[in-house]
DNA sequence: GGGGAGAGATGCCGC
DNA sequence: GCGGCATTTCTCCCC
């Protein structure tokens, strides 16, 4: 595709609030909350109906530049070097970022006013886990009294808190997948800001996770805290129930 | 597009490696680390060359789903309800990851064998930071003097540590941009492993951030522990001589 | 808008 | 492979 033509039609796209999509030859200069350069690559380019761009290398799952929304972009040609270069400029004021997409070759570009106000549906988050152990507190322990979700908000972030059968004070930290040394740090902080809050110095903390790394352990047991095995509600295992259940949205 | 060119597309697509892009509307079902449903809507889907896979609406920056590397794909068509419908399965072996696309509608198909082995270069980042601090150590006050990286590698990922004029151990926790409550209990993990393995109670702990929350700065000054501004190199000021030296790769 | 924390986080590096 | 941690993290929730 001629570069003018190319031009043209990210123009018409922009103009319309279009999804473009393009393959393209290109370098990129980025500059804002870092700096970076990427050489001479193929890649493809995505700038969304919010004005989101991202350019992505033919692998790898994270685009390797992008820019936020609220990005305004012109178009240019430069002609400075001999041949024929189309230069994107993207400047997003407010986060103050700047990227130059210096093309020169394109390989196919595609535009269409894409429509989709559907919102995902997850299920099997920390927040669940939170949940189900509210709802079954035998998870953690026989006897375990949680309070309830209005006063957890009123005291922060800690995700279960109650009293065991003996009236201590139990915080739980849970964790979706493997427990590690920045859990127990969170979960320290927590019983600390608790014994200070209620002015008590007998606090159980306890981390809730399927999974939990050696150093971590070691660094719970040295704070006298406890792990305590729990998995996140249907996370792997009844997939044809949940598959089934999901179907029927 | 007929769903059966689609469908023939995709699989010669597949089978030559490239890139493949494509517009549809679709519903997406995901089971694998959580659950996930996305109803029906426009998006765009990417497979790339090491067989990651991206959804994206026409909004928003993030894919609204995804598949990591490693995953297989088999394309069927649908006819059990009437209409024809296609399907791509996807299915992470690995990860224990499986999802499908149930697509009612294509606006474009295209696919290429775009080749990129570059990688990008990047300043500013906390790395960056680091050797900034070490090469002028009076970023943190006159007389500190660092240790050597060989030595810091040794004892694990304290970002910096050294010795002040008075011979006080310092351990440095370098943020780029704010300096948070977990900051400052990683700098509380450092300055107490560092105070364990060398056997000393007299230690200063400093947090070098440009900015800081004021919960962290109150936590910081709770533990005995000091705020440094500090901004990470060429962050934002030196735009015009950096872009010359980058236009110079 | 800022603070705090999760995420189907991802990616990098070191052991 | 796991562990620890940064990320141009992004996103969400709550104040």
């Amino acid at each position: 595709m001629e570069i003018e033509e190319f031009c043209e039609k990210i123009r018409n796209a922009l103009e319309q609030n279009a999804v473009i999509v393009f393959a393209c030859s290109c370098k990129v200069l980025y500059k804002g909350r870092a700096e970076s350069f990427l050489p001479e690559g193929e890649r493809i380019v995505i700038i969304k109906r919010d004005s989101t761009l991202l350019i992505h290398q033919p692998k790898y799952s994270n685009p390797i530049n992008y820019m936020k929304e609220g990005t305004s972009y012109s178009i240019e040609i430069d002609q400075s070097i001999g041949e024929n270069l189309l230069v994107i400029k993207a400047k997003n004021q407010k986060q103050k970022e700047f990227m130059d997409i210096i093309i020169n070759k394109v390989y196919f570009f595609e535009s269409s006013c894409l429509k989709d106000d559907s919102k995902i549906i997850i299920s099997g988050t920390e927040r669940d886990m939170a949940e189900m152990i509210m709802k079954k507190p035998e998870l953690i322990e026989e006897g375990f009294k949680p309070l309830s979700r209005e006063e957890h908000t009123k005291y922060g972030f800690i995700d279960v808190f109650g009293y065991d059968k003996n009236n201590r004070f139990i915080v739980i930290e849970a964790k979706r997948y493997v427990g590690d040394l920045k859990a127990v740090s969170q979960l320290r902080r927590y019983v600390e800001k608790i014994k200070k809050l209620r002015g008590i110095s007998d606090v159980r903390g306890i981390l809730a996770c399927p999974r939990i790394t050696p150093n971590a352990l070691k660094m719970l047991y040295d704070f006298g805290f406890e792990f305590k095995m729990v998995k996140p509600p249907k996370y792997l295992e009844e997939f044809g129930k949940r598959q089934k259940r999901i179907f029927d949205f």
